[in-house]
DNA sequence: GTGAAAGCGCTAACAA
DNA sequence: TTGTTAGCGCTTTCAC
């Protein structure tokens, strides 16, 4: 009995075996077609993206991915898809992803390891081809099971011990080096620093940097003007306010991200003290959105493009080049620094 | 010659037949378990969950798709994924399809209608299950080839002819009448509106709404106060400044959404007009964001949450109650007013 | 260049 | 209840 006896002429849609008919060709021949292949004469690729455009047809990528062991799926983990931060990056990456034929899989972890997990295991489950992890150092260890199955994967800042781990590389200290200098040769000498929570190696990092500008800028580092917040917006309302409660008080604030900074701003107008007259103000990341605080907001600015297409080229370099030993396996972004109006000299400059 | 002649003990993923010969069983059995099927035994679905554990295993999702024909895809598709109204969509959509055993495709079109199409052709390649179309009334027209292909697909407020196609109406009427009696009772006499792009059914329903609203108030239309802006910042920032040239001028303005009205926000702040005692202001959507505007946003809120639970629960009825000509098709979320700072009395009255 | 056929990992129909 | 097996739609040897 042949194995496809139950054929019938069942409505369905078509697939391969149907264009190779209309064409009257192998259904080798309608795969080579499809794919390129440079064996395939004129004639017969002719007949068969005829077929293909007369059916409408469109591949079965399940299909694909079963026999070929490739996805062209790229995942992307982020770690709040609702910090605007995120979609700015999900949206470049999706874009340099499809331009390579790639799709992505999103998903969004809201701090939770656990969410992470869950999310890994099924990135797993749909084989992607690989993973950009953009979750800033938190929690990573969990993502084990995804390199022990030799699927790439790319961190931001966090190094995993493993071949088919990359990292993704960020130079905090150049931009905010260049905050702090900014600040200080307006006149600033006093200056907090609202960090993100501790949980995240980024906010750690972020915050070493600050300390280490202070003290090269030959300025004072206050202990109780480094308060650890959340990223968040309210995050930085309540920074502001537990500052406020100190008897010294700062002339700026330099923040670990532009929620906390967008915090601040609203937390100040709240308590009648003028951005930047009366306090200034710096953020990190350059979203969008700071270009439009009142005022616009002074920031460092972390490029979501270059991230992006960093994440995806450490992944292309794992997936293409696999076997060479001095394949890249770090990725450097930078930050710099973006003057707006958040930033003033100090209405009564400091000693 | 046995098909399986070719097996050879290379290192590679576990698979479903590992999985049955540590737990001494057959495949079918450890599929039925890993479905949950009731008819297997306590004591080998024990046996098979502890060879599962034992390897690690991953079942593989395309092979299962490829067989069941279901690939508990849901697809959705968005405007613009950096207006912060889709990630918050997006984000509870995720929640509430991973809660359901389904992952979620994203997409975001920029409001290109070419995207559209490709979106939509990627995530029929993906045999996504579903895909939930947010992009509020834009070119749907090309989605013609989901429904064709028979995918359920739900629409925000747009109707399609095909017995697939499931539709979400919007109720804005309800929260811009009380916008405006809102505003009314407050004593405002001249009311702009700065609507969405016409190219947006959606804006132009707004659009609509807030005519008859007006009307229904008693108050005067004027032509001149209804401009056409983007759904951006900037477009309400451009907007404002149309308005801004007018010899006569609102006391208050309502937005088409919450993006348009920051950018009210930002522009009147620009030109020194206090909000809201020289202006009031009211958006649309109420952005998580809106609650932190300088003052917090008066605006009409459309609960993502709702939205949702609408859109999944429309692709859900269509992929479990497919058959029942009652199952129901057309799904309403409703819109409220949430008052907050931008909104007060004129500081001088009209007649 | 082109085609025949094996088989990717799983589900489901059928047999036992 | 459990096992055997066909076959989902495609890519990829291997012949010709």
């Amino acid at each position: 009995m042949p194995r496809r006896s139950k054929r019938k002429t069942a409505a369905k849609l078509p697939d391969i075996r149907a264009v190779a008919a209309i064409a009257k060709v192998s259904i080798a021949t309608v795969s080579r077609t499809m794919n390129g292949s440079s064996l395939v004469s004129e004639r017969l690729s002719k007949r068969v993206w005829q077929a293909i455009k007369q059916l409408n047809y469109l591949p079965n990528t399940h299909a694909r991915t079963l026999v070929s062991g490739r996805s062209r799926l790229l995942g992307i983990i982020v770690e709040n898809i609702t910090n605007p931060f995120f979609p700015e990056l999900i949206q470049k990456f999706e874009e340099i992803a499809v331009a390579h034929g790639y799709e992505i899989l999103v998903s969004s972890t809201n701090s939770d390891p656990v969410v992470l997990a869950a999310c890994a295991r099924r990135m797993l489950e749909r084989k992607a081809d690989g993973v950009a992890v953009m979750t800033f150092g938190e929690e990573e260890p969990v993502l084990d099971q995804i390199t022990h199955r030799g699927v790439p994967i790319v961190l931001a800042e966090f190094k995993l011990d493993d071949p088919k781990a990359s990292t993704i590389l960020l130079d905090y200290s150049t931009g905010i080096h260049q905050a702090i200098q900014h600040l200080a040769s307006l006149g600033h000498r006093s200056i907090a620093f609202l960090s993100g929570p501790h949980s995240l190696h980024s906010a750690i990092t972020r915050e070493n940097d600050f300390r280490a500008a202070i003290q090269s800028a030959g300025l004072q580092l206050q202990k109780k003007w480094i308060i650890e917040c959340d990223h968040t917006l309210k995050g930085g309302v309540a920074g502001f306010e537990q500052l406020s409660k100190l008897t010294a008080q700062p002339t700026a604030i330099v923040c670990s991200n532009d929620m906390t900074a967008i915090g601040v701003l609203r937390a100040a107008y709240m308590k009648n003290l003028r951005v930047p007259q009366d306090l200034s103000v710096i953020g990190l990341d350059d979203i969008d959105f700071a270009e439009f605080t009142l005022p616009p907001l002074t920031t460092i600015r972390l490029s979501r493009a270059d991230l992006a297409h960093a994440a995806f080229d450490a992944l292309r370099a794992q997936l293409e080049d696999s076997g060479n030993p001095r394949m890249q396996r770090e990725f450097l972004v930078s930050t710099s620094l973006v003057v707006r109006g958040s930033t003033a000299a100090p209405s009564k400059p400091e000693a």
